[in-house]
DNA sequence: CCGTTGACCAGGC
DNA sequence: GGCCTGGCCAACG
C-alpha cells in the first residue's frame, strides 16, 4: 500500500540502494510505493546532493526510455549518455535505446 | 494564496 | 517514434 512517507527523500534513496546489478526501476513504481506523484520523484533526484554515491542512474521512465541525469545542476545529451553507460556496465540489457524490459522490475 | 515548474505517466491522435 | 492533454505532489517566488 502506497503510504506517504514522511521523508519521501530517504525512502527514495533507500529504494536505489535495493536494486539488483542489472535492474532498474521506473519512476512511476517509486512514485506508487511511496504515495507521492511520479514528477515529485524526479524533482528529487535532480536535488541528489551525492549523484556519484547513489545508483540514480538506476531510475528509468515506464516506457524503458533512459529519462534524464542530472549533475552537479547540469542536465544535457552528454549526461544521458553518462547513464546509460553506467546502466550497461552494470548489466542492464538495452534494446536499442531503450532498456529491455527484463531489465525493469515494475514493482518494489 | 496563486502561478509555474519538474530526471513523469497514461491515454489519444 | 512523435506531439498534445490532464493529472499528479511538492517546492519556489
Amino acid at each position: 500500500m502506497a503510504k506517504k512517507s514522511k521523508d519521501p527523500y530517504k525512502d527514495v534513496y533507500r529504494i536505489l540502494r535495493k536494486i539488483p546489478n542489472g535492474k532498474v526501476v521506473t519512476y512511476g513504481a517509486i512514485s506508487r510505493k511511496l504515495g507521492i506523484s511520479p514528477r515529485y520523484v524526479g524533482f528529487i533526484l535532480s536535488r541528489n546532493d551525492h549523484p556519484e554515491k547513489y545508483p540514480c542512474f538506476r531510475v528509468v521512465r515506464s516506457d524503458g526510455s533512459v529519462g534524464g541525469y542530472t549533475i552537479n545542476g547540469k542536465s544535457n545529451s552528454r549526461t544521458s549518455a553518462q547513464k546509460r553507460m553506467k546502466l550497461s556496465r552494470t548489466g542492464v540489457i538495452f534494446e536499442g535505446s531503450k532498456v529491455s524490459r527484463k531489465s525493469i522490475l515494475d514493482d518494489i
